[in-house]
DNA sequence: ATGCCAAACGCTGTTTGA
Protein backbone atom coordinates (compact mmCIF):
# COMPACT_ATOMS: atom_id res chain seq x y z
CA UNK A 1 0.00 0.00 0.00
CA UNK A 2 1.72 3.04 -1.54
CA UNK A 3 0.42 6.23 0.73
CA UNK A 4 1.82 9.69 -0.46
CA UNK A 5 1.45 13.17 0.75
CA UNK A 6 1.87 15.85 -2.03
CA UNK A 7 1.45 20.01 -1.40
CA UNK A 8 -0.25 20.58 -4.84
CA UNK A 9 -0.39 24.48 -4.20
CA UNK A 10 -3.43 25.25 -6.23
CA UNK A 11 -5.68 22.12 -7.03
CA UNK A 12 -7.38 23.55 -9.75
CA UNK A 13 -3.69 25.00 -11.05
CA UNK A 14 -1.89 21.82 -10.41
CA UNK A 15 -4.65 19.79 -11.63
CA UNK A 16 -2.96 18.16 -15.09
CA UNK A 17 -0.03 17.61 -13.22
CA UNK A 18 -1.59 16.29 -10.69
CA UNK A 19 -3.47 13.62 -12.45
CA UNK A 20 -0.97 12.62 -14.36
CA UNK A 21 1.45 11.81 -11.47
CA UNK A 22 -1.72 9.79 -10.15
CA UNK A 23 -1.49 8.23 -13.65
CA UNK A 24 2.09 6.98 -13.53
CA UNK A 25 2.93 6.58 -10.02
CA UNK A 26 -0.52 5.22 -8.66
CA UNK A 27 -0.55 5.57 -5.03
CA UNK A 28 -3.22 4.10 -3.17
CA UNK A 29 -3.39 6.64 -0.82
CA UNK A 30 -2.65 10.86 -1.18
CA UNK A 31 -3.07 13.33 1.40
CA UNK A 32 -2.92 16.40 -0.37
CA UNK A 33 -2.93 19.83 0.69
CA UNK A 34 -2.97 23.42 -0.32
CA UNK A 35 -5.87 23.61 -2.60
CA UNK A 36 -7.15 27.07 -2.25
CA UNK A 37 -10.74 26.36 -3.39
CA UNK A 38 -14.04 26.05 -1.81
CA UNK A 39 -16.03 23.15 -1.21
CA UNK A 40 -17.52 23.27 -4.74
CA UNK A 41 -14.68 24.43 -6.93
CA UNK A 42 -12.40 21.00 -6.03
CA UNK A 43 -12.53 18.75 -9.21
CA UNK A 44 -14.18 15.79 -7.98
CA UNK A 45 -14.93 14.47 -11.46
CA UNK A 46 -11.40 14.62 -12.69
CA UNK A 47 -10.32 13.43 -9.72
CA UNK A 48 -13.00 10.14 -9.63
CA UNK A 49 -11.91 9.99 -13.21
CA UNK A 50 -8.84 9.18 -12.72
CA UNK A 51 -9.96 6.27 -10.80
CA UNK A 52 -9.72 7.84 -7.65
CA UNK A 53 -12.44 8.41 -4.35
CA UNK A 54 -12.02 11.53 -2.09
CA UNK A 55 -12.67 13.49 0.83
CA UNK A 56 -12.27 17.20 1.57
CA UNK A 57 -12.13 20.26 3.13
CA UNK A 58 -11.67 23.22 1.20
CA UNK A 59 -11.29 26.91 2.05
CA UNK A 60 -11.81 29.87 -0.36
CA UNK A 61 -8.09 30.85 -1.94
CA UNK A 62 -6.52 29.25 1.39
CA UNK A 63 -5.64 26.08 2.61
CA UNK A 64 -7.36 23.24 2.04
CA UNK A 65 -6.74 19.82 2.48
CA UNK A 66 -8.02 16.28 0.82
CA UNK A 67 -7.35 12.60 1.45
CA UNK A 68 -7.85 10.36 -2.02
CA UNK A 69 -8.25 6.75 -1.92
CA UNK A 70 -7.44 4.20 -5.31
CA UNK A 71 -10.95 2.86 -6.57
CA UNK A 72 -11.83 2.97 -3.07
CA UNK A 73 -13.58 5.88 -0.70
CA UNK A 74 -12.08 7.03 2.09
CA UNK A 75 -14.43 6.94 5.51
CA UNK A 76 -13.73 10.94 6.89
CA UNK A 77 -13.53 10.50 10.26
CA UNK A 78 -13.49 14.84 11.34
CA UNK A 79 -11.91 17.69 9.97
CA UNK A 80 -10.14 20.22 12.04
CA UNK A 81 -8.31 19.84 14.60
CA UNK A 82 -10.59 20.09 18.04
CA UNK A 83 -9.13 22.56 20.48
CA UNK A 84 -9.99 26.17 19.22
CA UNK A 85 -13.83 26.59 17.91
CA UNK A 86 -12.53 30.12 16.42
CA UNK A 87 -10.06 28.05 13.95
CA UNK A 88 -11.60 28.46 10.60
CA UNK A 89 -8.66 27.22 8.25
CA UNK A 90 -8.95 24.09 6.21
CA UNK A 91 -5.83 22.73 7.14
CA UNK A 92 -6.65 19.24 8.74
CA UNK A 93 -9.02 16.00 7.69
CA UNK A 94 -8.61 12.33 8.69
CA UNK A 95 -9.99 8.83 7.43
CA UNK A 96 -10.17 5.48 7.32
CA UNK A 97 -8.95 3.22 3.91
CA UNK A 98 -8.95 -0.23 4.84
CA UNK A 99 -7.14 -0.91 8.32
CA UNK A 100 -5.36 2.42 8.04
CA UNK A 101 -6.06 5.60 9.39
CA UNK A 102 -4.55 8.61 7.64
CA UNK A 103 -4.57 12.35 8.16
CA UNK A 104 -3.73 15.33 5.83
CA UNK A 105 -1.87 17.77 7.61
CA UNK A 106 -1.64 21.68 6.99
CA UNK A 107 0.67 22.89 9.68
CA UNK A 108 1.06 26.67 9.54
CA UNK A 109 3.58 28.34 8.29
CA UNK A 110 3.77 30.70 10.91
CA UNK A 111 6.00 33.57 9.43
CA UNK A 112 6.53 36.10 10.62
CA UNK A 113 8.15 35.36 13.31
CA UNK A 114 7.18 36.38 16.29
CA UNK A 115 4.14 37.35 16.04
CA UNK A 116 0.56 36.19 15.98
CA UNK A 117 0.98 34.10 13.02
CA UNK A 118 3.77 31.86 14.86
CA UNK A 119 1.71 32.17 18.00
CA UNK A 120 -1.18 30.38 15.76
CA UNK A 121 1.44 28.01 14.30
CA UNK A 122 2.64 27.02 18.13
CA UNK A 123 -1.39 26.76 19.43
CA UNK A 124 -1.88 24.92 16.32
CA UNK A 125 0.91 22.19 16.79
CA UNK A 126 -0.39 21.40 20.62
CA UNK A 127 -3.94 20.44 19.17
CA UNK A 128 -2.37 18.07 16.76
CA UNK A 129 -0.50 16.79 19.72
CA UNK A 130 -3.05 16.10 21.26
CA UNK A 131 -5.07 14.59 19.07
CA UNK A 132 -2.17 12.62 17.77
CA UNK A 133 -2.12 10.87 21.37
CA UNK A 134 -5.74 9.62 20.77
CA UNK A 135 -4.70 8.02 17.70
CA UNK A 136 -1.71 6.92 18.80
CA UNK A 137 -3.83 5.19 21.68
CA UNK A 138 -5.71 3.11 19.20
CA UNK A 139 -2.79 1.14 18.38
CA UNK A 140 -3.84 0.84 14.95
CA UNK A 141 -1.80 1.78 11.92
CA UNK A 142 -2.30 5.70 11.37
CA UNK A 143 0.22 7.76 9.02
CA UNK A 144 0.20 11.47 9.85
CA UNK A 145 1.25 13.19 6.41
CA UNK A 146 1.04 16.27 5.19
CA UNK A 147 3.10 19.50 4.82
CA UNK A 148 4.37 20.31 8.31
CA UNK A 149 6.13 23.71 7.62
CA UNK A 150 8.91 22.23 10.04
CA UNK A 151 12.55 22.00 8.95
CA UNK A 152 13.44 18.91 11.70
CA UNK A 153 17.21 19.77 11.74
CA UNK A 154 19.73 21.77 10.54
CA UNK A 155 20.42 18.70 7.62
CA UNK A 156 16.83 19.43 6.83
CA UNK A 157 17.96 22.39 4.74
CA UNK A 158 20.00 24.19 2.11
CA UNK A 159 20.90 26.81 4.72
CA UNK A 160 21.16 27.35 8.11
CA UNK A 161 21.96 30.79 8.10
CA UNK A 162 19.12 31.53 4.94
CA UNK A 163 16.69 29.87 7.39
CA UNK A 164 17.63 30.77 10.84
CA UNK A 165 15.03 33.35 11.26
CA UNK A 166 12.44 31.72 9.88
CA UNK A 167 9.56 30.05 11.40
CA UNK A 168 10.21 26.56 10.05
CA UNK A 169 13.63 26.25 11.58
CA UNK A 170 12.58 27.91 15.28
CA UNK A 171 13.66 26.04 18.16
CA UNK A 172 9.90 26.50 19.35
CA UNK A 173 8.51 24.77 16.06
CA UNK A 174 11.44 21.86 16.27
CA UNK A 175 10.86 20.78 19.89
CA UNK A 176 6.88 20.53 19.20
CA UNK A 177 7.82 18.33 16.24
CA UNK A 178 10.08 16.34 18.69
CA UNK A 179 7.31 16.04 21.01
CA UNK A 180 5.35 14.25 18.48
CA UNK A 181 8.18 11.68 17.40
CA UNK A 182 8.83 11.48 21.15
CA UNK A 183 4.99 10.08 21.47
CA UNK A 184 6.42 7.04 19.53
CA UNK A 185 5.99 7.94 15.78
CA UNK A 186 8.44 7.34 13.15
CA UNK A 187 9.63 10.05 10.42
CA UNK A 188 9.57 7.60 7.78
CA UNK A 189 11.75 9.26 5.11
CA UNK A 190 14.53 9.34 7.79
CA UNK A 191 13.87 5.77 9.16
CA UNK A 192 14.49 5.03 5.23
CA UNK A 193 17.41 7.40 5.05
CA UNK A 194 18.75 8.59 8.39
CA UNK A 195 21.41 11.15 6.72
CA UNK A 196 21.82 13.21 4.06
CA UNK A 197 20.25 15.65 2.19
CA UNK A 198 16.60 15.38 1.03
CA UNK A 199 14.37 17.82 0.09
CA UNK A 200 10.84 17.92 -0.54
CA UNK A 201 10.36 21.52 -1.21
CA UNK A 202 12.06 24.08 -3.42
CA UNK A 203 11.16 28.23 -3.49
CA UNK A 204 9.52 29.67 -6.82
CA UNK A 205 11.64 32.27 -5.99
CA UNK A 206 15.68 33.02 -6.46
CA UNK A 207 16.15 29.90 -8.40
CA UNK A 208 16.22 27.64 -5.43
CA UNK A 209 14.85 24.25 -7.72
CA UNK A 210 18.39 25.07 -10.11
CA UNK A 211 20.02 25.65 -6.98
CA UNK A 212 18.74 22.29 -5.63
CA UNK A 213 18.19 25.03 -2.67
CA UNK A 214 15.70 23.30 -0.62
CA UNK A 215 14.27 21.68 2.62
CA UNK A 216 12.60 18.51 3.91
CA UNK A 217 8.63 20.00 5.38
CA UNK A 218 7.13 17.43 4.44
CA UNK A 219 6.71 14.38 6.66
CA UNK A 220 5.04 11.24 7.21
CA UNK A 221 4.75 9.97 10.60
CA UNK A 222 4.30 6.08 11.39
CA UNK A 223 2.45 4.64 14.12
CA UNK A 224 4.44 1.67 15.78
CA UNK A 225 2.36 -0.67 13.77
CA UNK A 226 2.30 1.23 10.48
CA UNK A 227 5.74 1.50 11.14
CA UNK A 228 6.37 -2.51 11.26
CA UNK A 229 4.86 -2.46 7.87
CA UNK A 230 7.24 0.15 6.34
CA UNK A 231 8.87 -1.02 3.69
CA UNK A 232 10.19 1.86 1.41
CA UNK A 233 9.77 5.42 1.73
CA UNK A 234 10.81 8.18 -1.18
CA UNK A 235 10.68 11.50 -2.75
CA UNK A 236 9.20 12.01 -6.42
CA UNK A 237 11.68 14.48 -7.30
CA UNK A 238 11.60 15.04 -10.81
CA UNK A 239 7.93 16.32 -10.69
CA UNK A 240 9.41 19.74 -9.18
CA UNK A 241 10.92 19.94 -12.81
CA UNK A 242 8.21 19.57 -14.96
CA UNK A 243 6.36 22.84 -16.70
CA UNK A 244 3.75 24.36 -14.23
CA UNK A 245 5.11 22.43 -11.21
CA UNK A 246 3.82 23.18 -7.37
CA UNK A 247 7.15 24.42 -5.40
CA UNK A 248 6.40 21.15 -3.52
CA UNK A 249 6.90 17.62 -4.71
CA UNK A 250 5.23 13.89 -3.99
CA UNK A 251 6.38 12.22 -0.65
CA UNK A 252 5.70 8.62 -0.26
CA UNK A 253 5.90 5.44 1.82
CA UNK A 254 5.46 2.00 1.15
CA UNK A 255 3.42 -0.13 3.97
CA UNK A 256 3.11 -3.97 3.79
CA UNK A 257 -0.29 -5.03 3.11
C1' DA B 1 14.52 46.58 3.85
C1' DT B 2 12.81 44.85 -0.50
C1' DG B 3 11.92 42.03 -4.38
C1' DC B 4 12.57 37.76 -6.05
C1' DC B 5 7.71 33.84 -7.80
C1' DA B 6 3.05 31.96 -8.02
C1' DA B 7 -1.99 31.53 -7.33
C1' DA B 8 -6.60 33.41 -6.43
C1' DC B 9 -9.68 36.96 -7.13
C1' DG B 10 -11.50 39.69 -10.26
C1' DC B 11 -9.95 43.04 -13.40
C1' DT B 12 -5.46 44.98 -16.19
C1' DG B 13 -3.76 45.33 -10.29
C1' DT B 14 -3.99 43.62 -5.12
C1' DT B 15 -3.52 40.30 -1.54
C1' DT B 16 -1.48 36.48 0.50
C1' DG B 17 1.73 33.12 1.16
C1' DA B 18 6.19 30.69 1.58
Amino acid sequence: MKIATYNVNGINARLPRLIEWLDEQKPDVVCLQELKAYDEKIPVKAIEKAGYGAVWHGQKSFNGVAILARDSQPVEHQIRLPGDDEDVQSRYIEAEIGDVIVASIYLPNGNPQPGPKFDYKLDWMERLIVRAADLFATERPVVLAGDYNVIPTDEDTYSVKAMENDALTQPESRAAFRRLLAMGWTDAIRARKPSGKIWTYWDYQRGAWQRDAGFRIDHLLLSPVAADRLRAAGVDKEYRGREKASDHTPVWVELAG
